[in-house]
DNA sequence: CAAACCATGTTGACATGCGCAACATCTGGT
DNA sequence: ACCAGATGTTGCGCATGTCAACATGGTTTG
């Protein structure tokens, strides 16, 4: 596992090798799968251990601020500060991790780590902050916004350093907050949805 | 060319292979090369015929937008359209373009897919309807935005439908427009930032 | 008109990687 | 002492990416 974690942090998923980590194990290039059924397995498990680390380092940050308020901005800025420290290890576990788990029906790996996310949102609803209605659809928006900023700096299609784009985070954090906080006219999502305004699938 | 588009479409980049591509051309498994220098530069033409009709998806859905404003929302629904319709070129434009340009110096393709969006949000300036100070700030977000969204629910992170996600990125757009035009605090980004409140990056 | 040239395609070979099967070793329990 | 299970090893078949050498058909040029 250990080789495994490094070997991703250098060559990312695509140069990751079943035989590589067994040579930097030093051990035989069958030995693997002794503890894991397939290449991707191990991926899994690797992306299983992220995602660990992930809650960590969000749950770490949020323990920074002052009001609930805060805590969710330093929420997404945890989010985008683990995707910036390990970015192959997040490419793994958002990249790879879906296509696999898909075919395993889906036991939804990293669900804990959108929990931390969730709870932050229902605590500025208890704090009267977001009206009490369903928090889903604006941690989805939260989630989006750190999410794709994440993959953005990761993939180098934002043109700042590590700490400018935390500065970023933040500021689009608090921004995206006032916008989800001021109304609610959030509609529910609860598989009864009319089709108001569609934009234009399909078309 | 339209064989490898088709397979990514079926197969996605994981299952992409060059010598099957080949197969489904009806050619040799060696003729490719002499269209494509490698796997991957075959991989990156998928890629930016890719954002080729990714802007073209968003300037058309811009198209149905009466005020600026509404246009910039459907230019977002328009971003995750495309990549609801078409997920694992979605796939290879974002997860693999960007490994794999950043070895050949970065010719930044899909720069012209984001000017749709920065044009949008310029739109919104000179319309008074948001401050004419730097629109990038307010670009990114909008960009992490919808891109997260997309990616989100390409992995099936979103427990939603096609039809529900975009209802949901309209009225997530709308939310976050919400959030940057009321104020114009973000800062200045041009590599003479102050380090304000700094998150807890590299703690 | 013939010769050189180029684009395209083909065959063969080599290295690497994944995954399977059979065999070896080492440990703990009876 | 013996067995069962866990772990590791060697060897193999198959698929892939890539290179080199060769073939072919059309185009340009002397």
């Amino acid at each position: 596992m250990q080789a495994a974690e490094t070997l991703i942090g250098e060559a990312g998923p695509r140069g990751f090798t079943l035989r590589e980590v067994a040579r930097r194990a030093g051990v035989s290039h069958n030995a693997p799968y002794r503890h894991f059924a397939s290449r991707d397995d191990l991926l899994l498990a690797v992306a299983a251990e992220g995602f660990g680390r992930l809650q960590a380092t969000m749950t770490k940050c949020m323990q920074h601020g002052a009001s609930a308020r805060e805590r969710l901005v330093l929420c997404g800025c945890g989010y985008v500060e683990f995707a910036l420290r390990w970015p192959r290890h997040f490419l793994v576990m958002f990249d790879l991790a879906g296509e696999l788990q898909s075919k395993h029906d889906r036991p939804q790996i990293g669900e804990s780590a959108f929990r931390v996310l969730l709870d932050a949102i229902v605590a500025l609803q208890q704090g009267g902050v977001l009206p009490a209605d369903d928090p889903l659809p604006r941690a989805w928006t939260a989630w989006a916004l750190v999410h794709g900023i994440a993959k953005l700096a990761i993939g180098g299609n934002l043109p700042l350093n590590q700490r400018k784009t935390l500065e970023f985070t933040r500021q689009a954090a608090e921004s995206v907050l006032r916008g989800i906080e001021h109304f609610s006219n959030h509609e529910n999502f609860d598989d009864t949805m009319s089709s108001t305004g569609r934009g234009c699938i399909l078309e």
